[in-house]
DNA sequence: TACTTATATGAATCTAACACTCATATGAGC
DNA sequence: GCTCATATGAGTGTTAGATTCATATAAGTA
């Protein structure tokens, strides 16, 4: 069991090693931009369309809609069509314990990671 | 209190919303690395010092050091020195929940991000 | 003291991952 | 057919970061 391939169960499919670190990668990577986390942020207050949040975030929406692409193929949102509007909620099992977690260690930890280096 | 600039409290210090961004995005740059990670995932099994991770991953002393000096800076972890040894340590409080998080987090949608576009 | 082991740091280089933007597509409602 | 809402694709420039080498510090030991 410890030797070879390391396999990881995700739903019904097994995962090698090399592929979950693949997955972890895209998926904080998807968490490394300023934009997709004030989309985050702006979601934990409830369901928005994609318009509410261009305006909320005074940006362009192509590229929300990018970004919203990404959030939503890692899984830290889900969406829902009405109409000619799609609104976008976070995912309420995983993201919004795991974000409230980062906000506790954020403010533990966010001036020592400001401050230069050591 | 909605109207200027967001500050947000961090220990004892006022962050502007703006360097909070700054900190989320050093935080999760250092989870978009496939040795951190590794480190991290080897730490949750219990504190090990510079010389067993470095063996245990097969990699470079310096590698290392550079991995865990960036880890340490973000709060994954914490060290303590026992003559020339140094022990690294997970952060208990919030990182080992926050992986326990992720687990299951890419328990059900590690596929799903494997997956091509869409 | 000098030597070895353990760990950290600094600097340089090379590269890949993104953000961003433009142009366009799809699809609903009117 | 037109407008609004949203998505997609492709191209490009920028930058963060992995990696490596050379060296520093610091503890133990002979």
């Amino acid at each position: 069991m410890s030797k070879g391939h390391k396999c990881i169960r995700s739903g019904s499919a097994k995962i090698s090693e090399k592929e979950l670190y693949k997955a972890y990668k895209i998926f904080f990577g998807t968490l490394v931009s300023e934009s997709r986390l004030k989309i985050i942020n702006l979601l934990r207050k409830g369901k928005k369309n994609v318009s509410e949040i261009t305006k909320s975030l005074k940006t362009d929406q192509t590229a929300v809609s990018h970004d919203l692409r990404r959030l939503k193929k890692c899984g830290f949102v889900h969406s829902e069509t009405r109409g000619k509007f799609r609104y976008y909620k976070l995912n309420e099992k995983t993201i919004r314990p795991l974000m409230d977690l980062i906000d506790k260690h954020m403010s533990a930890y966010c001036i020592h990671i400001l401050r230069g280096k050591k």
